[in-house]
DNA sequence: GCGTGAGTTCACAGATCAGTATACCTCTAA
DNA sequence: TTAGAGGTATACTGATCTGTGAACTCACGC
């Protein structure tokens, strides 16, 4: 990640191109002859730069991480209040959506590298228990009675959005306006539908 | 899916082995071969019974989709009451969790297939389409005020449950009360935590 | 001037992929 | 008895896949 500064223009323009294709077509699905090509590079460039495709869905998914993760920073960051912070992730859903209208990068990695020894799937699976982590941090901050279940809740509601995705159906403003419901019946001292065990 | 009883003893015996392989390990990721090989078949027989690769994916999914609508049904037979029967999908899934415990076929293939003109693709959609319309048959028969937003709402807990699966967290637990939570304020006349729009 | 590193060109290895061809076997039903 | 369906065995095609080898160009900094 930190590499992004020491790599050469060449490797950018593989990185953008694997990105585009990866995230359109599918990561199997697509050969290191057809990146190297939309990078307008030499196969050759991609290896000195990348050393084997799994290196480079490695750093595909890390790239597509970072963009993500500081997209919801700045999302919880201009929130007014603890309270709206925890429902950010869900308005960053909504942004990051329109310029990714393709489902879920990480979830597609997850469902194309079973074996959870891939470092692909390493990768994926810790930006989904990233994002857990900061719901639970939000809850806390927010006086949530119960950081952690809330915090399960708004997760299952957030990847449920995510992978309906591709169907044509709004679940994002469903599963965003629930996620407020929940939030505010647990932080407030309002009436609860439903006290997490 | 009527053609299972005419089809052969080897054809079965293939059609299982690409079940157990495609579901493990991904469907590009097996070939034809490796499935032939599993069956103890020829790929001459493979072919002969399936056509191509494509048709044999076909037919793995709609005989997943097959025993899970049946589950699902039969789940919802044995409810004593309609309200109880609209969280019926997910006492469903915590029993087809225990054999099926590598995440939703479905997802997977939508994952591995992002062409929506793709035939995979195609029955993957429409399998995600019928739970979503069973949740809000489910919901007018409870006499739900709003069945197809609260369909939605289950639809995408359900998602999230099986989407999570991969992960080593118990979101199927935590969907479940929230759906069973949600189901209660919506079909009786006690305070709502949140009506839905 | 001269080396160094980034990039190119292009051929090629070795594997695997889906799918086919040919010839043979065996059981059943007409 | 014989035809045909289901299956086996084996070899093969042609495409595509990831990855490598080796020689070349070019720009920049000492």
């Amino acid at each position: 990640m930190a590499e992004a500064k020491l790599m050469t223009p060449a490797g950018h323009r593989v990185l953008a191109a694997a990105g585009d294709l990866f995230y359109d077509r599918g990561i199997t699905a697509v050969g290191v002859d057809l990146i190297a090509e939309h990078a307008g590079v030499t196969k050759r460039t991609l290896y000195n730069q990348f050393g084997s495709k799994d290196h480079l869905v490695v750093a595909y998914l890390e790239e597509r991480e970072q963009r993500w993760q500081s997209l919801v920073r700045a999302t919880v960051a201009a929130c007014d209040s603890p309270v709206e912070a925890v429902a950010a992730p869900f308005v960053a859903l909504r942004t990051w959506n329109t310029t990714n209208p393709r489902g879920c990068a990480f979830i597609n990695a997850l469902a194309e590298f079973p074996n959870p020894a891939h470092p692909a799937h390493r990768v994926a699976s810790n930006q989904k228990l990233w994002l857990l982590n900061l719901f639970e941090e939000l809850a806390t901050a927010a006086n949530s009675s119960t950081p952690a279940a809330l915090a399960m809740q708004l997760f299952v509601l957030h990847e449920g959005a995510l992978v309906t995705q591709p169907l044509p159906l709004d679940t994002l403003t469903v599963s965003a306006d629930l996620a407020r419901a929940l939030v505010a019946s647990n932080t407030e001292r309002g009436a609860a539908v439903h006290s997490p065990s």
